[in-house]
DNA sequence: CGTAGCACTCAAGAATAAATAGTGCTAGAG
DNA sequence: CTCTAGCACTATTTATTCTTGAGTGCTACG
């Protein structure tokens, strides 16, 4: 499709630009390429024939397009080896051991965004996968308690619940008993229908206040249900970007990271390192998106990059790579 | 100090200002005060030379002075009563039985803010009139546990722990025993102590990985104490705001949103509701903040609203108002 | 095929001008 | 003593023009 020479080209505009974040004129690259500003311009007016280059004006330098950087990506990039510094700040987390997992990667994705002044986010997802492992009371004053649901991943959902009237703590227990001898084991998208077709209609039998226990424990197991972990750091840092030089683009941008569906639906299923660049991506046609699936014990979620479109991505891909093949360990 | 024509003079301008956030020319009130623009101007050069209110050049209309909007919410506004439809919302949230307190508080809060449009910020305290009510240990796989802490008003935290070597199940439950005899009734605050000079002692001769185990339950309480929760809601709104016209100021303001520590300064001590104008506070000099504590059942947190220094200063006091009324039931 | 040279284009910045919305001050009337 | 009409003055805003500089596109020639 395109020549060596070409190829040699785009790399440079696109590398440039990235570092530059500005229009890229054929003089520039004469050195480089050790030719004429005009071989260079033939070159470019190809390029932008293919549609790989942009121009930002009739009289301008040229930026890739997203055509462009899809096909740095794809064709041109190599894997960027890590530089010593992002390696040394990584591996403090990495080596700590008092860190349980899911800590670790929120802290080295902070540490990613912090590097690379993109924002990271983490969509940590309690409930997929997760089984009831046990469920549990504990009694606060006389109408409140508190009900604790642990699964077999570690994941923790509480919530309190009070009674309007004095209840029995002996009820309670029984209930508690009982939803642990039926609910156990089930996975947490699939308690509620157990809930409402097995509990449900044992305890009406044995339990007085059989409604108000029942609703209690229905609300905690929605809350697991509905709570996605969202983490996010880095916003500041990339709305800093020059190309988000302009008032209601970062208005536009605060609000998406503010809106939690718009941000859980940047979700992944793809298990590899996928990436999403400008109208690829349904977060906002002037970023891109980089994005994985991470799975820890069968604990899975997904961990992404945003930043502008010229976005540094051999770097990014490397260290994402690195959180993965040390997430494994 | 300043006369009643002046005092209502200055109320108009205020008020004005915050509807429309320009200036206000002498021209726009001689309506409302029945006299020439000539006499307004008088009054309102008057009011400029004891600091109530500026120019923002030479030939432009006023606009209030921090000053002059201390002196406004001090001595002239009054408590503005609800709209029907302000009522309206808020009574979704207090009469929905199932909301546990604090989400009470939580949901009021996002709904004043999409109400006014400025960031609302709630800040909860885990740590400090906590005391210890339970502590429990599940085990999930050989080697990892979790360890979960409940305090008398009903907050939970937990954290996994995994142990380098495989661990009786017996030792850990020995463990959890002792804590629980020794640590419960006790204040948040003060059980790292506690947990040095009189558990610690004790396990290294009971049991065997001591050490460990120990480490891990510090861990623990450790995350209780630290951990302050912020929940933040309207940033993307106030930033909309016609005074934060600009990209540098929108990035300063983003980025004291997302610094933790600031946002946890914002913590209020007293318990009524107060103002804090322009540079009265120590978040931004060109915002006011507005704060109180709350409350329920020694369960202690502040509730605070950022917008800029034109707010709505009476509406906003009076819905804070009427949320402190109704937690209080 | 590569390149030198030149005409052309557009953005960005500076300077100017006109229109507008204000104020401050003075002098006179009530 | 207070109010107001009138006018000079000032700063912002917007549009207009001009200039400069950094680029390109094209052509003709080695």
């Amino acid at each position: 499709m395109i020549n060596e020479r070409q190829s040699e080209l785009l790399k440079l505009i696109v590398e440039d630009y990235i570092r530059t974040a500005r229009p890229i004129s054929s003089k520039s690259l004469c050195d480089k390429l050790n030719c004429s500003s005009a071989t260079i311009r033939n070159e470019m007016s190809f390029l932008e024939d293919v549609g790989l280059l942009e121009k930002t004006h009739t009289s301008s330098g040229r930026i890739p397009s997203e055509k462009g950087y899809r096909y740095y990506v794809d064709n041109i990039m190599k894997p960027k080896e890590l530089s010593g510094d992002d390696i040394l700040k990584l591996q403090t987390i990495f080596h700590n051991n008092s860190l349980m997992l899911s800590d670790v990667i929120v802290k080295s994705m902070e540490i990613i965004s912090e590097l690379t002044n993109y924002t990271s986010i983490v969509l940590g997802n309690n409930s997929d996968t997760n089984k009831v492992n046990k469920v549990e009371v504990v009694p606060l004053s006389d109408n409140k308690f508190i009900a604790i649901i642990i699964t077999d991943k570690g994941h923790v959902e509480h919530r309190q619940m009070s009674l309007n009237e004095h209840m029995e703590l002996d009820e309670i227990r029984k209930t508690v008993e009982l939803i642990n001898k039926l609910i156990v084991g089930t996975p947490i998208t699939e308690v509620s229908e157990k809930l409402e077709y097995e509990v449900k209609p044992v305890i009406k039998e044995y339990i007085k206040q059989h409604d108000a226990i029942y609703n209690a424990f229905y609300n905690v197991f929605q809350g697991f249900v509905n709570d996605t972990n969202i983490r996010m750091v880095g916003t500041s840092h990339m709305i800093a970007s020059p190309e988000f030089n302009d008032v209601d683009k970062i208005r536009e941008i605060v609000s998406k990271f503010e809106d939690k569906d718009i941000v859980k639906s940047i979700k992944e299923e793809d298990s590899g390192i996928n990436i999403y660049i400008g109208s690829e991506n349904d977060f906002d046609d002037d970023v891109t998106v980089i994005k994985t699936k991470y799975n820890i014990d069968g604990e899975e979620g997904t961990i992404a990059l945003i930043g502008p479109k010229r976005m540094e991505y051999d770097r990014v891909i490397t260290l994402l790579n690195y959180i993965k093949e040390n997430i494994k360990r």
